[in-house]
DNA sequence: CATTAATTTGTTGTATAAACAAACTAATTA
DNA sequence: TAATTAGTTTGTTTATACAACAAATTAATG
């Protein structure tokens, strides 16, 4: 059966209930290890509110308990913690080339991944075929994988898990989240989001920034630029669930050509794409061997042209940044992509050009930082729309 | 005492019921005039609970009763609305020349309006002036006025109704709320917010148009162009409350420079003082006569130069709403100012800059529309800013 | 045309759920 | 043993749900 945000428009002791369970659960996982009366502290619920949901918690084998014994005088506190090793999802980030498959922990620990060919011809066989390979992987467990995030590159409706339109795969109004319930009635939810907003979705819940971020805008930069953009704890998803799309902002007016058909969008002047253009325009040589990542490598050896190709593309990230920062004005912006390996060569041109582009002078107090994910943001993304939905299944509508 | 949003971090009865509250007045306000029943349907609250806080409500002068005879069969409902005439709001516009006053009563309606000269340069003698004009204003009412609403043209830190800088009257961390409650201990509450923000909010709550938006864009054009987000009913407000400056988002790189001191920004290309300068250009003279009013007027009646200004303006506006739509994906844009009344020139011109630029051949439907509002959007938005509160005076945190 | 049935609205009285408050037990240090 | 802090227990309060009922109205019927 397809679930998806409870849409709450009334309180009812059972809803409100629920809610509260969410924000303890919530309170743990982002405080772990944390006991019942610091929850109460903080949450303002009454200490036997707390005991009781926490209870219930526990019977659900979502929350661990543990001793601590760190006080300086008084009863010592239980720590409560997230349980590990008991609670997986399955993820999937479906690139043109590769397709990722995962089983990964509620925490966000990836469990076990394999990485298949894709085979974006024939969504109805191909599909079915990674959920078989999920199954295998998790078949040492005796409990079954409930849960299936999917991400992918394209516009999707999130909300009925369907893709919409990807020319990376060719797909057109493919009903992804019907495809697997037809064969799996055992998958009980089943999400389906772009792969740049799964990507801001895994920074927000298993992102591991010293200051967490309500308001920030992922920005993924590969061959393209895409970005999802996090607002109030919330994935903006966009009247036509096309929210986000920066790559195709104009950034230079009657510039050069876009594959998009316009001209001067921003990922022309500044995705990996952009940077090896740069490079082969000062080396004036077509070295087909030379893909991003060795750009890279070379790069970060000290090679000028190199270090110029990517000064070049960060100029023209901030220069986009600064955009973003006037008209949205996040709390932070995350860069992910392969380009985060070169971040010391590229931070300071951004800044600069933020700085000077950007601010008017006036002051702000826009964060820039690397992804803090330690895997790959679409497929922790993947991870991370199911993670959420077992942490807060609803969403209030007032 | 300063007061603002009520920060709710867990539900509890009391809590609950608040909330219950707001969503019965709110849906009054909306679907005016509705019965308890229906109330009922569309909240999923019980029967007897919806007539427990109509009750209540109703002993708060906020909501009024009236019989309806529109039945086929059965017993004719209870007709419920807002109650007019009994609870009003001041609402201040301090523009850089002029400064508007108005009495409001929680629909909305103006019901008294003056226009004084703004003297900026002393807020601690201005301010309170204007609000022993509003309360001569309110003098033949029997209650006080216990809600100020003012919007500036100017970085806004609302939460705190203080002024960051607002380089229109040259202020520089002006405490508005404080200013004014030094003075007046009865008003409970100020808001003090951006005038494009202000706008928008006045849009959601006052706002008649059809199909009404949750999620949408309020551009504000004058001599510059202003801005207020709208996401899931909320005003976006920015980490350095300076979300929406869509003025000087960089439209044409390395263009016509800007007083911000960057070049090519989006105003210098789309707003009123941008048709001006079209239109001084064609007629190659500098006629100190026309202004933005009269050169609507000369378009209207068919000048051929003073259409072709107003063309090329919405073309750039065209040009910016297609990267509105690409990066927010908005339900809709609402466009306010005076260029308003040449809608029939311009919105031909933007929506075919729109569809050519920035849908990409796919199926997109953002509506493009002028405000629906009847007077002054920043006015009747600091009004809103108060009305608002009253009907819903906290927001939920998860 | 009076009467009855059917329908819909809104109220009342009771039950239930959940949070709160305060007292209490438990565990720990000084 | 006193002081302190953690977590539980018991009874109270609050607010919603439920279900029966009263009220008001139209349509049908003899």
């Amino acid at each position: 059966m397809k679930k998806r945000y409870n849409q709450i428009t009334s309180i009812n002791p059972k809803v409100g209930r629920n809610i509260n369970r969410a924000i303890i659960l919530n309170a743990i996982r982002e405080k772990q290890p944390i006991s019942r009366t610091k929850i109460s502290e903080i949450t303002g619920l009454n200490k036997s509110t707390v005991s009781n949901i926490v209870t219930t918690l526990l019977g659900e084998d979502l929350v661990r308990e543990e001793v601590a014994k760190n006080r300086e005088v008084g009863r010592n506190p239980v720590d409560l913690s997230i349980k590990r090793e008991k609670n997986f999802v399955g993820a999937i980030y479906i690139d043109s080339v590769d397709t990722m498959l995962a089983i990964v922990d509620i925490d966000g620990t990836i469990v076990k991944k394999v990485t298949v060919k894709t085979e974006s011809a024939n969504p109805r066989t191909f599909i079915p075929a990674c959920l078989d390979t999920l199954k295998k992987m998790h078949s040492n467990h005796t409990t079954f994988l409930k849960q299936i995030g999917i991400s992918i590159a394209g516009i999707v409706d999130s909300a009925h898990s369907r893709v919409v339109y990807s020319s990376n795969l060719g797909w057109q109004d493919i009903d992804v989240g019907s495809i697997i319930q037809e064969n799996n009635p055992e998958i009980e939810i089943v999400t389906v989001e772009n792969d740049a907003k799964a990507s801001a979705l895994a920074e927000l819940v298993l992102g591991r920034h010293k200051i967490p971020s309500s308001n920030f805008i992922f920005l993924s930069i590969g061959p393209g630029i895409g970005a999802g953009i996090v607002i109030d704890n919330h994935i903006l998803s966009g009247n036509s669930h096309a929210a986000g799309e920066y790559g195709h902002m104009t950034l230079v007016e009657g510039g050069e050509p876009c594959t998009c058909g316009n001209k001067g969008c921003w990922e022309v002047y500044a995705s990996d794409r952009a940077t090896m253009r740069y490079f082969s325009r000062l080396t004036s040589q077509r070295d087909s061997n030379v893909d991003t990542e060795s750009l890279i490598d070379r790069a970060l050896e000290g090679d000028k042209n190199a270090v110029e190709a990517f000064r070049k593309s960060a100029e023209y990230l901030g220069l986009g940044i600064a955009g973003i920062i006037r008209t949205i004005d996040p709390q932070s912006i995350i860069i992910g992509g392969s380009i985060v390996r070169a971040w010391k060569i590229i931070y300071p041109v951004i800044m600069d050009t933020v700085y000077q582009r950007g601010f008017f002078g006036k002051q702000r107090n826009t964060l820039i930082l690397p992804t803090s994910l330690t895997d790959s943001p679409p497929l922790l993304g993947a991870a991370a729309l199911s993670i959420r939905k077992i942490f807060t299944d609803y969403r209030i509508v007032l």
